[in-house]
DNA sequence: CAATTATCTGCACGCGCGTGCAAGAGACTT
DNA sequence: AAGTCTCTTGCACGCGCGTGCAGATAATTG
């Protein structure tokens, strides 16, 4: 055993264990939710870790063990501000419990691979999409090339079957979106979707056209925005719009996201010259925060994003090992 | 040493090693830049490994050595969408780099002794605090509590000796800002900063005040929101302008970053139904995406993140030791 | 060709902690 | 009081790799 008085300044184990009277063993007990210590052995290790300001190092727990309580949240759509209220709601909780967060940048798919080998060298217990566009080769990368231990897609649909999809309900929302729209006495809708990807699965604008379908009969046309971004939308929407007629114009652009939908707005206030909702209506969905104010005012559907980040704590801990989908809560605004 | 030919899945050094006929030591080199061995030894190691799905394992390297290579990013505000861009920046430099990003969130004071526990718990080289509302107190606890080789001020300044801050230029960039607003004949701005911390220094706010009473003699009155996000900004602006007539008014609102100048603006023309700039012009501080936007096109400054960046990853090699501050972009557009 | 130098390789030891087991200390029964 | 059970504690070993040095090999020189 090393000299617990030499003269490093590193706090180990060992010296609160001399400090303290016991052994090794018996201070990372201390450290460990029930483990078998007695009390009073418990609150002397305590006190000669505080008094010497030990706090365990997590790094070698890793290794001793195989849990490193690291997850890697990787994305790569920095553009929708929706990103940050998911990563603060996500990193909040989950370092709360005990997890650390390693955020990982994934541009395209090429190095998608080199993110998930760094991650995996890190040896994170799992790793988290967000809420991002990717095909379904990206995953099959992801889960081939490398062991992760579990890979969770949030706040996005994938119908890989080694993944775990933690998501809001598209389909309750959509409905529901429908119903809004429908009753307002909305009638021709276009749907504005972000770009098309080869199958990451659009749910929202399955969802929506095929049941407005069955309520009316009528077919739902839509479109794609180049990106997840407002310019993109702006430029898509003043394409559709700028030659039709009031008669030939649709009455709603129901959007597959918020960023998408101020966008679509933009374009209609100020490139065309109209007004929202009374010429256009539009909605969208995460109801990100710019979304509740004065200039937008947007209809929107909010994700239960705590619930769902509730979740990924159970799928973290092994609790949970199926697919979940959260109804979340529809929010009527001035836009339609 | 262990045979190399258990049937476990984890493939280690060792497993390279006797695969490609040498020792372990010799396979660690073939993975570390100029290390002292030859050619065909490594290109055999790098062959060996790519035949097993071999990659270092990054959280043993770390104790072994002291080196980490981990890096906690540190923020508290998450409503600025500039965070995402910081966060973006940061991120994607830092990992191509060879280096790992922890996520840390730091909602008040009190967590953040939290925080830089748990980031210490994991042996991160530095922390970067980045751009964010503290006071001097919290990193007082920072650097004491916890040894933390390095902590870094991002986009902030701050007057803490033990610390090194990388920032943009804000007297460079506040001077440029005034001189314009000069030009184009404002004389009775009014400055908008964030909530009023105890000590973190508000470059932008006092550079900007006296360089104004130096070169006009006059005085630049300031108001405070409660916090950096656009409801705050627009319920502080109304309150301000209500009641006032055209001539009492100030004819231009400088806004120490965009957000803030976002709410500024809305609160102009929803709340007061005046116009941005024929009424009251308004300026911010980052360049956020929303502010190119049609709906805002708000004159702003840019700071030079990518090679603030840049300087960031000097400072982590111990390339660079004292603070730096940089200039950014001015950028003129339809707000004032 | 021997001697010198430059280049490359192997190895003992340790980084700080977890796992699983076995021994010790009490508490309780009959 | 001896036996049984439960709670608590100590420990050998290993997680995968880095450091610093010494020995081995190859390249160079006179």
């Amino acid at each position: 055993m090393a000299d617990p008085q030499d003269s490093t300044d590193t706090v180990t184990a060992d010296h609160v264990a001399a400090a303290a009277g016991v052994s090794r063993w018996t201070v990372a007990r201390a450290f460990k939710k029930d483990a078998s210590i007695s009390r009073q052995s418990r609150e002397r290790v305590i006190a000669a870790a505080e008094a010497l300001g030990y706090a365990p190092d997590l790094m070698a727990s890793s290794l001793a063990s195989d849990r490193s309580n690291l997850i890697a949240l990787i994305t790569n759509d920095f553009n929708n501000p929706h990103k940050l209220v998911l990563l603060e709601r996500l990193t909040r909780i989950l370092w709360s419990r005990g997890w650390g967060t390693l955020l990982v940048h994934m541009s395209d798919s090429e190095d998608a691979s080199a993110a998930l080998l760094a991650a995996s060298q890190r040896r994170v217990d799992a790793a988290v999409v967000i809420g991002t566009r990717f095909d379904d080769k990206m995953l099959e990368t992801a889960l081939g090339a490398r062991r992760l231990k579990k890979l969770v897609i949030f706040a996005r649909y994938s119908q890989n079957p080694n993944t775990l999809t933690i998501a809001c309900d598209d389909v309750i929302a959509m409905r529901q979106m429908a119903d809004h729209l429908l009753e307002r006495g909305y009638r021709k809708p276009v749907f504005l979707a972000g770009p098309d990807t080869q199958s990451a699965k659009l749910h929202r604008k399955s969802t929506f056209t095929e049941y407005w379908q069955e309520r009316t009969g009528t077919h739902v046309p839509s479109i794609n925005a180049a990106a997840y971004d407002f310019g993109p939308a702006i430029d898509r929407v003043t394409a559709l719009l700028q030659d039709r007629t009031a008669a030939d114009r649709p009455d709603v652009l129901v959007c597959e996201n918020d960023i998408i939908a101020i966008g679509a707005m933009d374009a209609i206030r100020f490139r065309l010259g109209l007004r929202v909702p009374q010429d256009i209506a539009v909605t969208g969905f995460d109801d990100i925060p710019l979304s509740s104010s004065p200039a937008y005012q947007l209809t929107t559907y909010r994700q239960p994003i705590t619930a769902m980040a509730e979740c990924l704590l159970e799928v973290l801990e092994g609790k949970l090992t199926h697919d979940v989908a959260l109804p979340g809560q529809f929010i009527a605004r001035q836009t339609t």
